[in-house]
DNA sequence: ATAATTTTATACCGTTCGGTATATTTTATA
DNA sequence: TATAAAATATACCGAACGGTATAAAATTAT
């Protein structure tokens, strides 16, 4: 059971996390948070040691949604193959999906915090590389089924993959419109396909 | 011949250029801006109107740069299909010619400027479609002149390229990894070749 | 060279910034 | 229910914010 005081932490949390994802570290102010969770900053700052703190909190807390968001949905097909798929399959939804999160917290705070803020750009690193740790898992776990060809290069399509994603992603909230992601998810369906299937 | 003041107009132009690449717009101050150029805001306010305008005039100076480089580095060849290449040949050492400018302009002010700036959003949504328009114009002459098979939608590849190039960018600045750049420029020149080439 | 004009520096405006010491209130424990 | 402990509100700090009126300086044109 979770105590007043820890709701209060997972409150402001959830408040401030499409804040900060939408405006940046710099342009989020105290009085952003405190008028979006009806707090004061007695409150705020009795529950995080100060700004950048919070704002570390709350990029992890939108990471953990996605990251079990895609969970979930890799979780409908045991067979690796059918894993790659189901990964472009989130992404088709995914500008919808991140939208509430105030936009996609990897390409937001990894641009914000790049000459910025070396703790939040250390944390958008750590989360990028166990997204591509996961992914080549995948495919590794399809060569040894013998679903995905022995001549691919795990980590180097995994790679690949989520750098096409991540500039999907960027053009399509930069110039609000999804044909940049469907057309990367059929990209990397037909790559699936003809490059990669056994 | 320019006068003094329009030297002067160029000088905060190309000093405070790369600084509100690099720190987005919010998190650039009037005391940077002074600092770096060693004036006042007196002169600051003489040669533009506020700080938004300065960010905008600044985005524009970075990009016009960024289009005469790439502009030079296609003039080096006639075919239409040599100029392809040339495109992902130029991006090849885009590292570190943008670090210079402190970053890409178009990702970080593409994603600094969303839901913040409407102004400098809409002139980095101008300047994608001034950058596609072009490629696309590349391939069309391409499918003119006998280079590149009748069967490419010319404003999809465009488009198709330029996603993968912004993915790459994104990825080789927030990791720091110069393996997404030329991956990526290596996938291209393989889609080039493999399925654009008559 | 002088006068008119433009450009830059100075000094200041009110507001907001992140952060904190302390008082008050609320919660948990006995 | 009384009490100790924890959480929140209040009031304030100095500093920095973007912006401006005006004085001083530098440039331009006569």
């Amino acid at each position: 059971m979770l105590t007043k005081a820890e709701h209060t932490t997972q409150y402001i949390l959830e408040t401030v996390a499409p804040i900060f994802n939408r405006n940046g570290y710099a342009a989020t102010s105290l009085s952003d948070i405190t008028e979006a969770t009806g707090l004061t900053k007695g409150a705020i700052y009795g529950n995080f040691k100060n700004k950048e703190h919070l704002a570390i909190a709350a990029f992890k807390f939108n990471v953990k949604g996605l990251l079990k968001q895609i969970g979930n949905h890799l979780s409908m097909s045991d067979s690796p193959l059918e894993k790659l798929y189901l990964i472009s399959d989130f992404y088709r939804n995914y500008y919808d999906y991140s939208k509430k999160l105030g936009g996609c917290p990897i390409i937001n705070i990894g641009v914000d915090s790049n000459n910025q803020n070396t703790l939040l750009l250390q944390n958008v690193r750590h989360v990028i590389g166990r997204i591509q740790d996961q992914l080549a898992t995948i495919i590794e776990n399809g060569i040894a089924a013998g679903e995905i060809s022995e001549n691919i290069n795990a980590m180097q399509y995994a790679k690949r993959m989520d750098s096409m994603i991540q500039g999907a992603i960027f053009m399509t909230y930069t110039l609000d419109d999804e044909f940049y992601m469907k057309d990367t998810m059929d990209q990397i369906d037909h790559m699936i396909t003809n490059e990669m299937k056994q």
